[in-house]
DNA sequence: GTGACACCTGGAGTGCACTCCGGGTCAAGG
DNA sequence: CCTTGACCCGGAGTGCACTCCAGGTGTCAC
């Protein structure tokens, strides 16, 4: 118990670089970190849990600025338990859209990975009038590029 | 048949702005777009279908370089029916990989906001020593961070 | 023919998330 | 002691993918 680890073992088990746990330190993403007498990271097991908490939302694309809401309201108390549900049931939605998006064009890709496969080894050539089927589906995406739905 | 489009109905249609339609035709992405004698864009159904490929690669998380690529095979015939196919082969194995990374985090995610749903309605700082479920699963990701298997 | 609006160009600017740098300190084996 | 490698800091730099700008031309309904 009470285990530390030096900044490289954080960055190895967290998957985060040296350069980017300074960094997440330096914007608030992290708590000050634990320093021994010479001012050298010690970086405790909740610290580690809560990189891992990091690396999951990060992953799933949520931006910095609302991890750092986030991390800011872990660090407010108990009080704000009701906030940080809200944001990560809001941001779970959209990672579920993320999904379902990213399932459906991977359907398409499929579909065109078919037809090159139909195209490739056999057909030298053939001019036949075969579209491509670059349009597959999906009747366009009429969004207006407004929300910041992207990632 | 033969119809075209102009930059704000293709825009419209890809979901891409007018900018990037703009910026995509310079880097490469598009090819040349046909001029009309005063020399506005007219966007052709095939520039439309592409345009509809180039979304869904993007929106898969495919790198503006790579599609680079892409277009210049698809402008060189189709003796490069094989490369591009391998590429989209590829590109496809990356995204499965993607989603199911994505899945994961969702479902610590999940448990997480069960976590906090437990403790938000009911709980009023309990100060039982219940630890948060931020460590949950997944035993760390070693992996040093040097392969670029970001996205 | 005139006002409103769409479109043109090249180049500069933006936002995000790191990543690198240089110059210095610390720890530990031989 | 001395070297080697991990670590410290603030700040500058990078890469990506757009996005915006200024100044000018086209189009079209009224």
């Amino acid at each position: 118990m009470s285990d530390t680890y030096s900044p490289a073992e954080a960055a190895e088990r967290s998957g985060f670089s040296l350069d980017t746990l300074r960094y997440y330190e330096r914007i608030g993403l992290l708590p000050p970190i634990t320093r021994t007498s010479t001012g050298h990271r010690r970086f405790s097991e909740r610290d580690l849990e809560w990189l891992g908490m990091l690396r999951c939302l990060r992953d799933t694309g949520m931006p910095i600025a609302q991890l750092r809401r986030y991390a800011e309201q872990a660090r407010a108390g108990e009080g704000t338990i009701p906030d940080r549900l809200a944001l990560l049931v809001e941001h779970a939605a959209r990672v579920e859209g993320h999904i379902t998006r990213l399932r459906e064009q991977q359907e398409r890709l499929r579909r065109k990975i078919d037809w090159y496969s139909a195209m490739a080894p056999s057909a030298p050539t053939p001019s036949a009038g075969r579209e491509e089927p670059t349009a597959v589906g999906h009747g366009a995406r009429p969004v207006p590029a407004s929300s910041g739905a992207a990632a």
